[in-house]
DNA sequence: TTTTATGTTATACTCACCATATAACAGAAA
DNA sequence: TTTCTGTTATATGGTGAGTATAACATAAAA
């Protein structure tokens, strides 16, 4: 899986590398069981320090996507507590829809939107 | 329009106000033309600094959502850049989705909690 | 005219977070 | 033993958030 930094960009490097790895899930890049690279190797491949590899997969473990073992590494291990995501995803999209609303964007068209992305998700 | 701050909150001050006057605008709580407070007297009124308040209004008006005049203050006027706030939402929605569809989320949820939130911003 | 309130700008300070650097440890694989 | 792993600790430079104080030009109200 090719994963890719932003310097210039306002996010939080370890941020980008925690939504990556979320998308790389969700597009069936990489699956359940599967092994992401070690801190050391992953920072190297793209030019950071390990730590800030450490911290977006303490973030991702956190968050429940990924279990560390010693013996294979950073592994995807899905924890589906999905009230919680549910509760989340709620919060975030207040405030987008809110926003979008106040620019004209309709119902409809956050609709397509969905859909859209969603397919991108779904080409198994 | 009752503005609220929560002070343990991640979220900086000046976004949680941001967010929240987005909101105010969505619900129609606010409308095109009404007029914020003063940022000394909003500052004064929940208890935080003049210049947080600023840099809220101040993101307010670079993203279009009001325009600051010395006579009236802060006054609600929405510029329709439909074009970016779509690419913004798109953006934003990839990795909301992405995260909500390892966890389970479906397609069909979305579009309930899309449908149960527009539905807040079109009582008119 | 004087007073008051407005948005705006400037500077400086504390605090927290980000990213880095170096180092060390215990456990497991080669 | 050697090597690699995740993990932890500590320190440093940089950046942004929030506050504090101050000053300015403008415009409304007295």
């Amino acid at each position: 899986m090719l994963i890719e930094v932003d310097f210039n960009s306002e996010e939080a490097l370890y941020v980008q590398l925690r939504n990556q790895i979320i998308l790389g899930i969700a597009t069936s890049d990489i699956q359940e069981g599967d092994a992401l690279p070690s801190v050391r190797q992953l920072a190297d491949t793209i030019g950071i320090n390990m730590h800030t590899v450490n911290k977006a997969y303490t973030v991702l473990k956190r968050e429940g996507y990924i279990q560390l073992d010693r013996r294979k590494g950073a592994v995807i291990a899905l924890d589906l507590d999905k009230l919680q995501a549910l509760e989340d995803m709620e919060n975030h999209l207040r405030i987008l829809l809110a926003a979008g609303s106040c620019k004209g964007i309709t119902r409809d068209e956050v609709h397509a939107l969905v859909d859209e992305i969603y397919s991108e998700y779904e080409h198994l």
